[in-house]
DNA sequence: GGGAAGCTTAACGCAGCCTGAACCGGACGG
DNA sequence: CCGTCCGGTTCAGGCTGCGTTAAGCTTCCC
């Protein structure tokens, strides 16, 4: 957990950077808007504390340069505390939360797990197949990194192959998850939904086991 | 954007969902703990505001709860002034943020927005989509620079697109989000919704995913 | 070789969706 | 207190995409 924390106060950086570390955060300290701005862009942080009344380069800019160039990391600003401005100038740079000076350093590092923890929750489970991938959170499927256009049936069919692939998946499961409940299907409409997919991901990427169902298997690329 | 509002303090608790209705936000507001988590468990919002000091069962139980239950939605929790335990208390139980009274309604919608923002992987307040933008601090669409007049519905049917654009928003999502609490309508207002959104961002802009739902593409420039 | 299981293609029909226009209630303003 | 406007909903008509059916073909195994 790398953190980096931009104030120009000595003595209240001093204090933070001793708490940080107890808590066991890796800490990068900078004295001022330039040295942040530059550490910011170019090392990989997990978080940044950063105050908006630094002289010479304002806060917010530095912000603004971060977001500017991509940097998503999450962002505490630190602000006087009436300086309510600021603060609104700070959120529309891109900030995610903020503290008035002064402040317990013990809620400054509640914040930041709640940031660092919520950040991190975004991180897309991925399930790749080959040339195939899913995204879970999404529900997008992926062939050669091109979005996959699917009805909503084959959908269903894929999702419940890709879940468990290299395994087969019984025939009489794929109808039941697909055809919510009511089965008794003793048509080959399934067969046809499968057809249909093995010519938009391949002819191979569906492996058919006789008797028992069907089985994804890595995608050839193209 | 459906938010739920925890609070057995009557007035406070109409004071805020004014505040919040007229920002566009709907509100559902539970009077106590119990309601609280049930709806919590059971409706899809985008966030909470949990008043902690509740009467019979601690707010702090409600989360955890809702935690328990697989929630992730985001959470502010309302502290009394002093309360430092409670606060602390919440963060345990797994708050995302928190405000103590008394506060400024403006801030408390400040940070829900912040929160909402956060929690669908936007760092920045600025969302972007081809030619349309949108300023989720003050909730302003932009479309080739220019504001976007959109009616109320118009407005909260985009912002739901927008927060999570490339993704397909289920349906039924959609209505909830967008008509507080009660649903049940088999009519079809939303696709009404959409066709007058169309008109003003672009035929293309809204892709319609057939049984699933609809889903925001980059908005091609006029 | 024969039968069973599965594949594939084409056609059909309907559910789901779109849209223009009418309807209606509430919010203003005179 | 009554018109007007605006925005949300309802309705009807039309269209399209998708799931199903059916029929003929292929593959597998005894």
């Amino acid at each position: 957990m790398k953190v980096l924390l931009v104030e120009d106060d000595r003595l209240l950086a001093e204090k933070i950077v001793q708490a940080l570390r107890v808590e066991k955060f890796a800490v990068d300290v900078a004295g001022n808007g330039v040295d942040g701005q530059h550490m910011g862009e170019t090392e990989a942080y997990d978080a940044a504390v950063l105050d908006l009344g630094l002289p010479k380069v304002p806060g917010a800019e530095v912000l603004r340069a971060w977001r500017k160039a991509g940097r998503q990391l999450p962002v505490l600003i630190l602000t006087a505390r009436d300086a309510w401005t600021d603060k609104v100038d700070g959120f529309k740079a891109g900030a995610d939360d903020y503290l008035t000076k002064p402040f317990r350093v013990e809620e400054l590092i509640m914040r930041l797990r709640a940031l660092v923890r919520r950040s991190a929750g975004h991180a897309a489970p991925r399930i790749a197949c080959g040339a195939l991938s899913f995204d879970a959170q999404t529900g997008v499927f992926e062939l050669d990194g091109l979005p996959l256009k699917l009805t909503a049936l084959e959908w269903r069919v894929l999702e419940c192959l890709v879940l468990r692939k290299d395994v087969v998946i019984e025939r009489g499961d794929l109808t039941e998850k697909v055809y919510e409940g009511d089965v008794g299907t003793d048509s080959n409409s399934l067969e046809v939904i499968i057809a249909r997919l093995r010519r938009k991901i391949g002819r191979d990427a569906i492996e058919t086991v006789r008797g028992r169902g069907y089985r994804l298997i890595a995608v050839p690329s193209a």
